[in-house]
DNA sequence: TCCAAACTCAGGTGATCACCTGATAGGTTA
DNA sequence: TAACCTATCAGGTGATCACCTGAGTTTGGA
């Protein structure tokens, strides 16, 4: 099996190259960061490509997206560091069909068994393999905020006030102190501070 | 080279260890959180201790700091995934005495590098090894806050408003709106959802 | 087409925040 | 001893937050 790696933490690259290897696959290239990743995959042709969640340079699902419509067969499998819900629903409800999704404190073990599992189905099936304790996280989180919920959120979590928020979404102070509200009572909470921190524990800020 | 190994993340764990395989050192043990790194060096002989930073189960260096007590030449290089620049310094401060902080990032070759130089020099000449860019970014972070503000910046970060922190400093609300304001000056904020955000960038709060 | 949800906004209230000046007292260092 | 820093607290002001009720409009789905 070809495989690409995507990883910002050399360190974390070798320990993978050096797992990969041992599993008798060819590591045939590396990337540190998103652009890189965009670069390589334009030309490039692997089977599987093994990819960090949270790199330097963009966002990772986007750039997936574009190098799913020219590797309609690629496998990819995504790990991450993070231990956020959403986090975790984006990446499995991308347009870049993802087919694994692994935890980093994953045993090797299991890396192996997901890497078995995602070679021996095609992408067009639209298998998943998840780690248990992610699909555990997921059952565990229950939210539903809407999407202009979402948006003020965004801009609070960036430090925006009540009026700054108003003023870039072109609506009243008064409605963003409803937004507020209302998020407040959905997450549970009672300043801005907890709310803020409650959406980075759920994933829900552009992080 | 008698080495052992903690971190949190198995893949990590994995790579490391083939790594100082390959190096020709023996990784007689590992360890995946901080209680367990505390159990195992009770009574385990080691020339050198690889660890993560950020690990559950409590902070890393006051364990290391009662470690240090029955291994008074025990080797400590520690990792870390964060860029605060007042982890490193707490790192470097510590009475843990560190001979060597390195980034995730970092290249083999450094660490290989780090790790010879660590092996050279005896813990009591006080030689540490530390990676150019954490190097580099120790020198650009200056503040100077009082261990007043630091407490009263800890509990703000954690949610707590002014009347809260007054009462559990046993301070008038006054004094924490006066110690609030100086630090928001201090760090150049205008607002908590900021303060906040750059204090952990600075990681001057307990994370 | 009709309902429910989402989005919008207003009015009001008390608490807290952000910002200021000024003051007292203890500790450190020059 | 003087200068300085730290820590404490007070008074005040305008802005913002946290919380509530109520209500009109838009939108999407049944």
């Amino acid at each position: 099996m070809k495989i690409a790696l995507a990883d910002d933490h050399n360190l974390m690259r070798a320990g993978f190259k050096n797992i990969l290897t041992a599993l008798g696959h060819d590591v045939i290239a590396e990337v540190e960061d998103i652009p890189a990743l965009e670069a390589l995959m334009l030309d490039l042709k692997v089977d599987l490509l093994v990819s960090d969640f949270d790199m330097p340079g963009g966002g990772l699902l986007p750039v997936l997206e574009t190098i799913r419509l020219n590797h309609p067969d690629l496998k990819i499998i995504i790990l991450t560091g993070l231990q956020y819900a959403a986090v975790f629903q984006q990446v499995l409800s991308s347009k870049a069909k993802v087919q694994g999704l692994l935890s980093k404190s994953v045993d090797p073990d299991v890396m192996q068994e997901a890497i078995t599992a995602v070679s021996k189905t095609a992408v067009s099936e639209g298998e998943q393999f998840i780690q248990e304790e992610i699909r555990q996280l997921l059952q565990d989180s229950g939210h539903n905020l809407t999407k202009r919920e979402r948006q003020v959120l965004n801009l609070l979590a960036v430090g925006r006030s009540n009026g700054e928020v108003a003023n870039e979404l072109f609506i009243s102070i008064k409605t963003v102190d409803t937004h507020r509200m209302n998020l407040m009572k959905k997450l549970e909470v009672r300043n801005i501070v907890h709310l803020i921190e409650r959406a980075r524990e759920l994933g829900l800020t552009s992080l």
